[in-house]
DNA sequence: TTTCCTTCTTGCTATATAGCAATTTCTGTT
DNA sequence: AACAGAAATTGCTATATAGCAAGAAGGAAA
């Protein structure tokens, strides 16, 4: 009490106290009975008012009231966009696949008038902890911070990007990868290959499980039996990629075609392959998945499946601004096909076999 | 006057007016002196002086009086750090090199409690024409845009990263590329060679015109003639190193040895080389420059200079903070030399030339 | 039930005033 | 010229008040 932090900041502690515990819900009651129920006077409360509302946490209607910004009022733009890349993501924003991904969101946020902000703690986005700066975020996470997207979701419109949460009212962009991986493992078949290894990536996500359930559904419907040393479980990284190459590589009888769950695992097989003395594509035909940059530029330049980030990015820009402008949203999930990129890593089976 | 606009954006107005057109420099009347020449209420003109502190035009302190933020008195803070990069940059954000800039500066800024913003359109930094979303930022651009740059100076705190301005009064962290080339020339004479090569990028920005002087000094240094038909201007893209490599192929007697300016385009050169059929490193040996993240993993892994980018931007951050904070900084241009990594791309240079 | 008018509520702008704490400026003394 | 103390200045917090415009709520008349 005698301690001389001024009074308005107290009263922002209270209204914040209040949101937290649930003691607040929805309206706050008016301004001026605010002030005579907490011995203010109607020019200190609003100035507390006020400062909350610049972070983000009330928004004000006038001749309305004072309400908790619970992401149905829009809350006051700052003109920001967040990106949130999982910091488990290998090689974050660098990674060859995110920076395209950034890279589009920026391009295509700028022409609304928006600016792109990185995030890879959660609790940079929670107003309640942090000055408010951003009206929104896309997500590309791993789905064990489920919870906490439901919190930041309270205050900020959210749409996934490359994920879906269990929770489906949050709006999500995901490439079709069940279909994508069902089509490669089809080409592979009418290019003869009849043993087709598979390199997944971490398992714990929707993403990769679809992948590798295209992968085996597939097999099943081409009359393939299944054959569980042929799928190699990597990690994304390049690094992986080279273990997966060389299992593949010593196996008594390799396969003659390998689908990966992204390029830098493909590429990474690739080098391992070969250093085995085992020659691509003569011998084996890889497939990868994201159409990075170097995809094109690797000898024999890798077949692939195109995420189309493009529309990706589009569609999550067009979901989070209308959310943000407190529209509502006709389709909550957007599933995009990928294309698959033919180029010169994948050839007819040799028919020696 | 008898429009409804309020009369503390009309007083807003007015002082930014005064700081455009230069009547209003440094110091302004103390807040009760304003009220009388504007014929409003202290508390009036008090509003419109605080909403242009949250904008970052304006600072106040208390007991001293309002200033024109000029980067002496340190703006307003928003906890949030800009990184600029010139849309003229290939690739931009998503380039392998400043790719892995952005994420080392995100994640130093992180630690220092800030956030990264990325801007490509200097109109978005200036607080006149938008509000202030930053605290100060780190540009990285070609020099054609000095005098915006000044311009921005006025208001936020700049360091330039892999760049210097005419203006020496802004901080810079660069690499020595001059002696950093010269050092690979020196490398590739030891090994023997005597006809090396160099593809350089374009030549507007003092980056590449160190680079090639580097090379050019290094040569005549060693009593190697300058041969300019030994120089092929690129503009580090993978696609000019391409070209070069294809020019380098295809003349009467071909380098033994080939700097590049930066390793995208000493990728795009082994390429083209090797499928005109000269070996790497057998015929040729390549040294690229900026150790991007594919460099140690094409075929033959490149030797290159590593840019220190985790000093670099440890630099960078610090100045620029410091700057923020409104100390002196006691170094204002910093060079930082580049590692030499020895891969595979480089050999002794043929016996029988 | 519908329509229309009045009253109330809400947040927004604007003014006036008062005391505080830190600092600068002025002033009188040595 | 130097210093010490008084006075003035500065921005910050807080209170009280008043009118406005727009919408919400309520009630009376059709």
């Amino acid at each position: 009490m005698n301690d001389k932090t001024p009074k308005y900041i107290h009263i922002k502690n209270r209204i914040k106290d209040g949101i937290r515990n649930g003691s607040i819900v929805d309206k706050l009651p008016g301004e001026r009975v605010l002030a005579k129920e907490l011995n203010a006077s109607y020019m200190t409360v609003r100035k507390a008012i006020t400062e909350l509302e610049e972070e983000g946490i009330l928004h004000k209607f006038t001749t309305k009231g004072t309400f908790v910004s619970n992401r149905k009022m829009s809350p006051k733009i700052t003109r920001n966009i967040g990106f949130f890349l999982d910091e488990d993501i290998k090689e974050g924003i660098s990674s060859p696949y995110y920076s395209l991904i950034f890279k589009a969101l920026d391009k295509t946020v700028k022409k609304m008038g928006y600016n792109m902000l990185l995030f890879s703690d959660f609790n940079d986005l929670n107003p309640l902890k942090n000055q408010k700066k951003i009206d929104g975020v896309i997500i590309c996470c791993f789905p064990r911070i489920e919870d906490k997207i439901q919190e930041i979701n309270k205050y900020l419109p959210i749409v996934l990007l490359d994920n879906t949460a269990a929770d489906k009212s949050i709006p999500s962009v995901t490439i079709d990868n069940y279909n994508s991986c069902s089509k490669s493992i089809e080409y592979l078949w009418s290019l003869g290959h009849r043993r087709i290894g598979f390199i997944s990536g971490l398992l714990d996500s929707d993403v990769c499980r679809d992948r590798l359930l295209g992968y085996t559904s597939a097999l099943t419907r081409l009359g393939i039996k299944e054959d569980k040393s042929l799928i190699f479980k990597g990690n994304y990284s390049y690094e992986s990629g080279e273990k997966a190459g060389e299992y593949f590589a010593s196996m008594q009888e390799s396969p003659t075609a390998i689908m990966c769950a992204n390029d830098s695992m493909a590429i990474g097989s690739m080098k391992t392959i070969r250093e085995r003395g085992i020659s691509i594509p003569d011998e084996i035909s890889i497939v990868g998945f994201d159409n990075i940059e170097v995809a094109s530029r690797v000898f024999p330049a890798l077949t692939t499946n195109a995420a189309p980030i493009e529309d990706m990015v589009n569609k999550a820009v067009e979901m989070l601004l209308s959310s943000i402008d407190g529209k509502d949203i006709d389709y909550k999930h957007i599933i995009l096909p990928a294309r698959l990129v033919k180029r010169n890593s994948c050839i007819p089976a040799n028919t020696q076999l």
